[in-house]
DNA sequence: ATAAATGCAAATAATTTGCAGAATA
DNA sequence: TATTCTGCAAATTATTTGCATTTAT
């Protein structure tokens, strides 16, 4: 963690930008969050922590981090029209959706790759990128009766 | 095709509901279309054959038809908000989205298969779904310089 | 005749934008 | 002090809904 705040201040400073409290408090939720949160979930965070600012706000500062490459922005099917946003490293990862605790698991596989090379072989085109996910119950949900949505859950690759 | 129109038909006589005009020019348009249309392009479509219609009823049209499990509804990370109108039967299958034409091309892989079990088995969870994006230029788009969207492509497995 | 479907206009939901005032470098 | 940023309110976009009217059975 402190690596998100860290680039963010690095791009500001090269592109005259402002170091602002609302910034900060964006990207602190961001961090604390983690589990690819809406606008609204950080939104809510940063309220529920005492401090006011503005949704447009939030969407604006989101919006430049995902420009800057800094995190980006998903939609699963799952969900209705939200977006997710995602704080990780945009290398390409994939993702795992629990229907019961909507927490998102990250994941990658190499035979992602297997599959990128079958379908340009079969049909002659390019595949520049892959998206994969997966939907289901997170080990945490799949026993117990868990109903609650965890925004921040900590879940993670055991 | 007309078997989208059939199975549609079969479903209202058993359900008592009515085949309209509307209903009638809305299947009609899928299937022309094809190439997963949003709820706009098969009104747009319908429009330019020259009968009247509202674009509620095409949403509602829509919405019934994939309560139906006849037709399945797609976001793809590619495009905004809008949503795409899967005609095709709602068997688990995957993506392939040309960035330059749009078009849509369907495709199924065993090896997903692999990655679903991969996952459960190191994390624990139960994977109930997956859904396979890949993005990238179709073979009819990758040489020439084509720039238009192609709303009624034909593309398909060759 | 009667239940079901359509059109229209107004409601939602998520996100974006214009602009006057506040805040940072 | 000169920009850059924020807040607010209004605009947009995609989709949904209520209700009076039309239409298929």
């Amino acid at each position: 963690m402190g690596t998100l705040i860290q680039h963010a201040s690095e791009r500001l400073r090269s592109e005259g930008g402002r170091m602002t409290a609302q910034r900060r408090l964006i990207l602190e939720a961001l961090e604390c969050l983690g589990c690819h949160p809406t606008a609204e979930d950080v939104y809510d965070e940063v309220r529920q922590r005492g401090s006011g600012l503005n949704l447009s706000t939030v969407y604006r500062t989101l919006r430049w981090l995902e420009q800057e490459g800094l995190i980006s922005a998903r939609r699963f099917d799952d969900e209705g029209r939200q977006e997710r946003f995602d704080p990780a490293l945009p290398a390409e990862h994939h993702h795992f959706v629990c229907s019961v605790c909507k927490c998102v698991i990250e994941f990658d596989d190499p035979l992602i790759d297997n599959i990128k090379a079958g379908f340009e072989n079969s049909t002659r085109s390019i595949v520049e990128l892959a998206s994969v996910t997966l939907y289901g119950k997170c080990n945490r949900c799949k026993d117990d009766g868990n109903t609650l949505y965890m925004k921040d859950c900590a879940n993670a690759l055991p």
